[in-house]
DNA sequence: GGAAATCTACTCGGATACCGCGTGTCCGAGTTATGGTGG
DNA sequence: CCACCATAACTCGGACACGCGGTATCCGAGTAGATTTCC
């Protein structure tokens, strides 16, 4: 199975939209995000308030309400959107082998139990490495990518689709 | 859930145990390995057969037979044990989320399938970093650091272990 | 016409159902050394 | 003494049971704007 979730998935691609083709917030509520990307509701909403629990995103409750990115586009990092909805999860669990070793019964001595695990370090580190490199890409980054692979067509039938559904 | 399976967590600390303080490989059968780290036998000698399969050990069948390292320990990356044991998983599953906007119904363009998903692709490169940092650990480098850390009397108490076992 | 009640569209949070997959176990088959047995 | 056979200790491979967590759905509660109703 795949490490990051697909909650993951869909909160990036949401937050991708919330921003403009000027790279501005967009105000938008649960609904109009998951019917725009066929994307199930209910379940996209217990994302967000993940996202707005762990302050990416702000909301306004009641009617004509949503959500907005609550700093800029180009502030919000792709490891702050898998922290927020997946939580700080890590790539290896370490079930301490290194205490089981037969030799020391039932007592593991303390050289043995004290400090990281040779194996639990570097799977840490090399998750930090992964997670410096997610850090290093923002949604804005993301969203101008797309924009740039679409043609022009394609922004304005966006803000469209928006509009028309507000009305 | 983490990313790495409890197998290669016992893949690699068996791994270790098959070198010995010299650095040389050492023959060993799963249930001795299985017996001296307190782990079930049974999932082992399935990892065993991943590892072999993967070319990272050598298995002679029969009575008194046993495994041993394919080659050098020091030729032996985290990375080769993990890609033997879980095979060759993604981080990320990619739903393809960029073709479900609603906007292109039920067809999706040329342009939103060709090439990879922007999201798709940070988490790769992202993951990427991961086993660079992963193939830059050997087995050798985690024996040493492990008996480093151990109290000389260790490394002959697990061959004095062994050898028992033999007679 | 203004205040109150109702309606509607949101955000929240909990409970639950489903199901795939990791983890672990069991069993049978094939292989090779070892020890015992009979001619 | 030697050929033969049973046994033990291995590696393989498949099948299966169990339980947890990811995915998704449903429902009730609270909030706030819009609309209607009623005096």
């Amino acid at each position: 199975m795949a490490f990051y979730s697909s909650g993951v998935e869909y909160g990036i691609h949401s937050l991708m939209y919330m921003v403009d083709s000027k790279g501005d917030a967009r105000d938008m509520s649960v609904r109009e995000i998951a019917d725009l990307q066929s994307v199930p509701y209910d379940y996209l909403a217990k994302i967000f308030t993940r996202l707005s629990k762990a302050g990416l995103v702000r909301s306004t409750e009641g009617k004509g309400g949503g959500y907005q990115l609550a700093r800029p586009a180009e502030q919000i990092t792709v490891l702050d959107v898998v922290n927020a909805i997946d939580g700080a999860k890590s790539v290896f669990a370490c079930r301490e082998i290194r205490q089981r070793v037969v030799i020391f019964d039932e007592q593991p001595p303390k050289w043995a139990c004290e400090g990281l695990c040779g194996v639990r370090a570097v799977m840490d580190s090399a998750q930090q490495r992964m997670e410096e490199s997610l850090a290093q890409h923002t949604i804005l980054d993301l969203t101008r990518k797309m924009y740039r692979k679409a043609p022009p067509t394609f922004v304005v039938e966006v803000q469209e689709w928006i509009d028309a559904r507000k009305a």
